[in-house]
DNA sequence: ACCTGAACACCGTTCAAGT
DNA sequence: ACCTGAACACCGTTCAAGT
């Protein structure tokens, strides 16, 4: 099972050796991308460890020479995919910045839908964000007029928004899903009737595989863009919103 | 190790038998409750179909009689911590009725906030949220005056807003964090130099510890009570402002 | 300094066999 | 119908040993 490996040549294998092969190139910014192309080619939960080195040409052990543990790395892999969210353009107004970001946020995860459970857990503890866009994002609810608790509270809400929409719209979607939802659909009259669900029953039709848990795709197959856009006029609107009504409010 | 089972009376376990060793009461709604109540004490990553079957004293193929597997378990799990989120009061204004919804989703979770990190897997995809509340929350929708695919948007917004939020309130933060933490705020001049990051070294002070990405704490030992309010608020804000502009709006 | 080779202590899941 | 007992094919991580 494992042969030939310092050779590499093996085609037995289906992963091709990348590094090691030719020179002893690895350091953890390869193994990091190496991983993020084995999430995005396998899914999340196929990666291992193991089958990164694998990838790499290289017994698991050595990967623990550049990096101490599995959530390092994805920890790492998250930073690689969410390094690039701040704008380019400068001095617009503290509203397009944000709109920037939130878009350049999702289109990240959008290139890599396989992360999208990292989020939450990577994003918010470790600041895999880099200070450059943390600070940006401060100086936006500054310029905005936001000072003392309430900035404090803005940027909070900014930051949950910006992870919530996106971790959940590029959610895997269990496999029987689509199934069990088909099921549900056929027997309307029964689970999801029309006297004890009236509302939704109602605009089902219009929700239907449209909406979060109304649905048997993920954001991958079945965007949902036109519900970004309004989240985001409400997030921006809110805090708009909040300025005017000064921090005073308790 | 695996010894003494069926008699249940072992005290080298560190687990005492919960069910089987008086009668055969095991079934899904035990094997659920048992699982949340591990969950709650060991956290998440502790958490394994083994250690359950351990716990329940019992060998852990007989939990696949019941659940299929590991992530049926864990969505069980989550419908049980989510069962409770339709507000009791009957017949307030859409407005009230989501703020309800948010606190209830909130306090859910703030209760068992080790299962944080199933909020976007579990909650998103397979419907663990009960039809009633989705109903509920359809119809405060409805009520606001919103239709068609303005109402689909909004929908959204709730529902990536609602689990956004606490999802991350409530995650894990990695053991290393304060140390790495402390190195960082040790280091501001250099990594958060005043010059690099103005907005961010001004209002460092004030956002330490209390805000996501800037934090060694979560919300079970930092609550972060006024951010939500505000967060909520905006939502609803936002609602009301969407049914005022119609749904003309391309 | 960097990597091998093997081991340790676990997993989720399956399956024949018992009752 | 319900559970045992053991096995299969994996994990993450550690560590002596090689170079």
């Amino acid at each position: 099972m494992r042969v030939a490996r310092k050779a590499g040549k093996s085609a037995k294998d289906a992963d091709t050796a990348v590094t090691t092969a030719s020179g002893q190139a690895l350091n953890p910014e390869v193994i990091t991308a190496a991983a993020l192309e084995l999430i995005d080619r396998d899914g999340l939960e196929a990666f291992s460890v193991r089958n990164l080195a694998n990838h790499l040409g290289v017994y698991p052990a050595t990967i623990y020479w550049y990096i101490p543990n599995r959530n390092e790395v994805l920890a790492h892999v998250m930073a690689l995919v969410l390094s690039d969210l701040l704008p380019k353009v400068r001095r617009r107004s503290w509203q397009l910045f944000l709109k920037d970001v939130f878009c350049n946020f999702r289109e990240a995860i959008r290139q890599h839908p396989n992360v999208a459970p990292l989020i939450d857990s990577q994003v918010t503890s470790n600041a895999n964000l880099s200070l450059d866009l943390l600070d940006g994002l401060i100086g936006a609810l500054a310029r905005a007029g936001l000072s003392g608790d309430t900035l404090v509270a803005a940027y909070n809400a900014v930051l949950a928004a910006l992870v919530g929409f996106t971790a959940q719209e590029f959610a895997p979607i269990p496999a029987d899903t689509r199934d069990a939802w088909q099921k549900h659909v056929d027997t309307r009259l029964g689970a999801i009737s029309p006297e004890r669900h009236p509302a939704l029953s109602r605009h089902l039709p219009l929700l239907s595989n449209r909406s979060f848990t109304l649905r048997w795709q993920n954001g991958s197959e079945a965007p949902m863009d036109r519900s970004y856009e309004v989240y985001v006029d409400m997030i921006i609107g809110g805090i708009e919103r909040l300025a005017e009504t000064g921090s005073s409010q308790s």
